[in-house]
DNA sequence: CATGAATGAGACTTCATTCAT
DNA sequence: GATGAATGAAGTCTCATTCAT
């Protein structure tokens, strides 16, 4: 693919999460998105393939930033509470530098076909199993106490999944901050009593 | 209306929140709905005004639940923290009795038509308002350490809300279980530090 | 169904099947269809599944008058080149009761969709076999001369299926009369040399 | 036009004489065409004037070719059956050294733009005649019987017609041989019963 | 109450064609 | 010559909704 058609289908991406984040998929039109780039709706068809091939190609991308950012965390030999803490100021980064693919990959994914469906929720369930990992760590290691651990990291995941839904790029918090605050509070609520 | 077209109506509504939960509302065909009951798409229309007044009387139906089980303890003269404490566990009560309308609450209010729209999106914020309300006189009270009064009360309610996605009626914890350990853990979290 | 939709979706598989012969199935659009009927092109879809589903009920009908017509002769007890001529004189009054269909029946099949398109292959290539047995009693029983079986039974189809193109209700040959001068002049041709 | 030019095109109306045979007109999209060339649709472009026009060169291409081979043979000086009988066996080649070719003449002619169309009916028209002159001949010669002159002729062309649908290269017939058993069953058909 | 045919709008997608590069 | 992005029209089909029966 030549620099600009890669720019192109950059922007024709930009364009549909920006609205498949504000009105959903299905409430989204072929035609609304062309309408915001400024072309007619089957000229979108030089870019994608589908409507659904394109919020496959979001949702990819979405995964893959979130798998990129992760990866060097989980290989690392930091001790188990630590590599959840990276992780989780690793994931609210990813989420709070694109609040719009953010929102597609935690509503929309369901409106994928199949078998893309399937496959997205495979890698979902990777995702969650990897950060159960680590909860169970912190348990057997001692500096989580006795908690459920798929509760504890369910609980992680959801406090930082719905972040997208008020964090603003100009708001008093920095994402360090809002991960900070996050995982301050989360573990001292599942930290071991001490004495 | 007579009790039959009351007993109807309401099946009509729990059809149509099951298929609105697990599909979405744009995705949900009035046909689909019809469908579901036995019905033809043109036999609805003596039970319902229009597929977004079908989506209004379900979210009205669920708002009301919620408001309803938290009045009495909003109006209540517990001490913050147990008000807050039992709110949540009635708010948690309402979710897991309707995983349905808490997943319509939750994701496809912003498919209502305006003004309704605007009026269920005012409900919500007067719903978060007092959520608030509660988490400033914790901190006030010195319950609370000098936590972030917008950040915990929306750590809060996400918490809850991402309930319904695992959820199971048949899973080994009881609402009350769920509304404890949730409780627990974020109270911990959020408490002033001893000492 | 209802004797009225019975009656309607006759009408619309005959006003299908005059356009599809007119200009075929492909230059055939379903708005062109629904504006013959004087109807909307989605009202269509109140009376068939889809386009493809039209023409396969059009050409079932059509193949199903081809087997009607004929299968008393095929399993009547005539000397066989008797029931070759009454075969060709069923034949040829199917087609000329109705030309658009035989249009339709000989040239529009391939445009039928898989799963469709095979089993219409099938069924017709069966009715050759019916005609091809029959030739070949012909040839054995010595009424034939010693003429490729193959060549005699496609040489007599297609001579029948071209009368479509030229045969007019009012002219002045009835559908006997083309029978009868058809199998006069190939079974003269095909006939042994007497002495 | 270059050499290399007039080559590429006689390529590009091949393979667009194949599809158009294969799929039929209508269902063969430019762009079909030109990927079957290892080109883009936009690309035909420098080589045709429209797809219309591409349709149009290869009727014109076919017509030529029957008009080429059967001139002599008109212009000739045999006697009528003879006459019959070498354009019959001209047809026949014409037909079998290019089965595309024939399928599109015989059946995707009716989807050329008028007036195009209207001039195609015409030389098809006037071939038949020419056809039909020579019967009226054979006739009037008293070779045939009292046949009628419209439906022999019809029937000739007709059943020379149909060869492209089941013609195969390597089969047992040569061109030859089917033409002449054709010959040879159609005049025994038309002959004038003798005594 | 329920049906089912009808509407008019709009969905996604493909089409033949153009044209700057 | 070829590319590929763009157009404007048209394709098939689904939608929410209405209404006579």
């Amino acid at each position: 693919m030549a620099d600009s058609a890669v720019q192109r289908l950059d922007e024709v991406l930009l364009v549909a999460e920006s609205l498949f984040a504000q009105r959903g998929y299905e409430a989204t039109s072929v035609r609304d998105i062309a309408e915001a780039l400024g072309l007619q709706a089957g000229s979108l068809y030089a870019h994608i393939e589908s409507k659904d091939d394109l919020l496959h190609q979001i949702l990819s991308r979405a995964a893959e930033r979130f798998f990129l950012a992760t990866k060097p965390i989980v290989e690392s030999d930091l001790v188990p509470v630590e590599k959840l803490r990276r992780l989780m100021l690793a994931h609210v980064q990813v989420i709070t530098s694109d609040l719009n693919a953010a929102a597609v990959y935690s509503t929309e994914w369901r409106h994928l076909s199949e078998p893309r469906r399937g496959e997205f929720a495979a890698r979902r369930d990777e995702y969650e199993g990897m950060v159960r990992c680590m909860v169970r760590d912190c348990i057997r290691e001692g500096t989580f106490g006795d908690v459920d651990e798929k509760f504890a990291t369910l609980l992680i995941l959801s406090s930082m999944n719905w972040i997208y839904q008020w964090y603003k790029d100009d708001g008093p918090m920095t994402p360090e901050d809002i991960a900070r605050k996050l995982t301050d509070m989360l573990f001292k609520g599942l930290r071991r009593p001490v004495g």
